[in-house]
RNA sequence: GCGCCCGUAGCUCAGCUGGAUAGAGCAUCCGCCUUCUAAGCGGACGGUCGCGCGUUCGAAUCGCGCCGGGCGCGCCA
């Protein structure tokens, strides 16, 4: 890539001005402006600040150390001291032209690393709803990222398959059982019974005793509540398959969190014995150290003025565990076996709190493992409906997976059927699915991830603007020149060079050699929508392409020229939608 | 009460490890289909970046203080 051959003469020009000096600090990014130049560099105006030399000045000797004369014009020196690189059009010819020739679009990453991605997590015996939407989409763009950058990813559904929920399932399993509404819908006759018997327990102290105690002879190997526990996981492990298969996502592991139970006696043992946590009141918790101020500790608490503990509970007074416990487990387990060098969890962001005192916790009980493994919480804000309230149904029920996907696909059936009816009904159908299921994707990956978004059937499958259809459509423009190429007897010369001589062939050019730039950004802070804004720009910059430069129509070897561009574009629009998880179509 | 997040164009949102004249889409208005899919393209209009102070050559971005909104705060996850 010529931005890190730029990063690299420019780093050592540095070094022969200033041999002391941290390269990790000096960065070539692409200009916002065009006009002021391809790349730049600012990192020499805070390096001259920190040494309180002039900035120009330093500009001006390692610019002329520097040797770019392969890619650049001349490196002008503007402003403050910024470093404007313009690409020779020779240079960007010949950068394309080896692109368009390559068999894959990125570079692999020199530092492969090995990271868990944890994501989604679905809980059994419940639907899956919108707020598994989030973690769904942005976790698997984010494994499909790191994957493509050429990291060794791990990715393991963390289901909700444990827990205090499932007492009061089994008392409903039990006694409100209807076994004909189970062969309809399981799920809804599962989620019947846990509403029924939880709102029982509210009412009525013994109802809560008697799901506590069903909980503890699950948890103590009963087996009849295992049975019950089974059957249950296997009928929610088939509506996940279906709605994963309907979303194009796949897990190489499905390690719920029953999958650590028999391990949990043995965490807490083991650091009670290391003296990280000790009874209280009858539970088993981890307190704070101390080694925080009290604002950054989260083991404390503050309540009207006091700081008091908040300690994270590993086993409750009854003897249960809880998610900590599991967490720990699932930590220690994940690097006994995987060795990463990287866990992240892809959780809404209210859950913040926990995952800070999970990491500090850990690292309180195997530090030196802790200091082998990067921890992350990558966090996420909630969808909102068009009201700017939580997105319900409009009976105040959480809207269910199954039925989004539905109505987006059936939503997008119309918008098909109105735009392109020369295509067959099955046609239709699978525009319609391929359209729905991105736009409901693209929605939920555009946006900055820790942003809370408006849910907007209106928007999402406009037909205009920053939406996944758009640039499903734009892929779809760039397919159809090579159906009519193919129709016209035109053939590519397969030798030819890109030569990019329009200012609008030149923009798309640029654009498409940042590709791999633009991923490394994304796994620096897992951020999706930097992919999203790059491809919209592309989709954009091969629009106006599009109308400004006839392709069939010019003559060779500007013909081939830009069949080969057009070739390239769609080669990475459709990698990047991919990574996005979303799929392309060649017409529409 | 304490903590975290947010406040950018009429609406929905980008941009935030400081960088050049703050960007999109929608909406409104004006143009472009006898030429590769008009699900497109071009243009116009629209902003005290919540308010104030500070740090800096430079602040939407960093710090402090207000105002407004959301979320979270022992045995749920």
């Amino acid at each position: 890539m010529i931005h890190h051959e730029l990063e690299t003469q420019l780093i050592r020009a540095l070094a022969a001005v200033l041999p002391d000096v941290d390269p990790a600090a000096i960065q070539v990014r692409p200009c916002p402006e065009p006009r002021f130049g391809d790349y730049q560099a600012s990192a020499l105006m805070g390096l001259a600040k920190a040494r309180r030399m002039n900035p120009r000045q330093l500009a001006a000797e390692v610019v002329a150390k520097l040797d770019v004369g392969q890619w650049c014009e001349p490196v002008e020196i503007a402003g403050p001291g910024f470093l404007n690189f313009k690409l020779k059009t020779e240079a960007l010819n010949a950068a394309i032209t080896q692109m368009a020739g390559e068999e894959r679009l990125v570079e692999p990453s020199s530092h492969p690393r090995t990271v868990v991605v944890d994501f989604s997590s679905p809980n059994v015996a419940k639907p899956m709803h919108v707020g598994h939407i989030r973690s769904t989409c942005i976790g698997d763009a984010i494994q499909r990222v790191l994957r493509l950058l050429g990291h060794r990813v791990v990715t393991d559904n963390h289901l909700g398959d444990w827990g205090t929920q499932f007492g009061k399932l089994i008392v409903g399993w039990k006694e409100l059982l209807d076994r004909q509404a189970l062969d309809r819908d399981p799920i809804a006759e599962l989620e019947r019974l846990y509403r029924m018997v939880n709102q029982e327990c509210e009412e009525n102290p013994d109802r809560l005793e008697q799901a506590r105690e069903e909980l503890v002879k699950l948890q103590a190997g009963d087996e009849e509540n295992g049975a019950i526990w089974k059957e249950m996981a296997r009928l929610s492990q088939a509506q996940f398959d279906t709605l994963y298969g309907r979303m194009g996502v796949q897990f190489d592991h499905a390690l719920g969190e029953s999958f650590y139970n028999e391990a949990l006696p043995a965490v807490v043992e083991d650091m009670m014995n290391k003296g990280i946590a000790r009874e209280s009141e009858g539970a088993a918790a981890v307190f704070s150290d101390g080694s925080l101020p009290p604002r950054e500790d989260p083991f404390l608490v503050n309540r009207d003025g006091e700081w008091v503990a908040e300690p994270a509970l590993i086993r409750k007074s009854d003897g249960g565990f809880n998610y900590m416990t599991t967490d720990l487990a699932t930590i220690d387990h994940r690097l006994r076996t995987w060795q990463p060098d990287e866990i992240v969890y892809v959780v809404d962001d209210r859950q913040a709190p926990h995952f800070r005192k999970l990491f500090l916790t850990f690292a309180r009980w195997q530090p030196a493992a802790a200091d082998r493994v990067r921890l992350r919480h990558i966090g996420f804000g909630k969808i909102l409906g068009e009201d700017g309230r939580p997105f319900k149904t409009r009976s105040g029920d959480t809207v269910k997976l199954s039925v989004l996907l539905d109505e987006a696909e059936e939503r997008a059936l119309k918008v098909v059927t109105e735009k392109n009816p020369a295509l067959t009904e099955a046609e239709r159908r699978e525009v319609a699915r391929v359209v729905g299921i991105g736009a409901i994707k693209y929605a939920d990956l555009s946006p900055n991830r820790q942003s809370d978004y408006q849910f907007s059937w209106e928007k999402m499958l406009s037909l205009q603007g920053n939406t996944g259809v758009y640039l499903q459509y734009a892929y779809t423009r760039i397919r159809s020149i090579f159906r009519k190429a193919a129709e016209e007897g035109v053939a590519v010369d397969a030798g030819a060079r890109i030569e990019a001589g329009e200012p609008d062939e030149q923009a798309l050019a640029k654009h498409l050699l940042r590709f791999g730039l633009t991923l490394e950004y994304i796994v620096e802070e897992y951020r999706p929508n930097y992919l999203c804004a790059y491809l919209y720009e592309l989709a954009g910059l091969y629009s106006r392409f599009y109308e400004s430069c006839p392709v069939l129509k010019s003559a060779e070897p500007q013909r081939s020229s830009r069949l080969k561009l057009c070739e390239l574009a769609g080669r990475v629009l459709k990698c990047g939608l991919n990574t996005l998880g979303i799929e392309t179509l060649e017409q529409m």
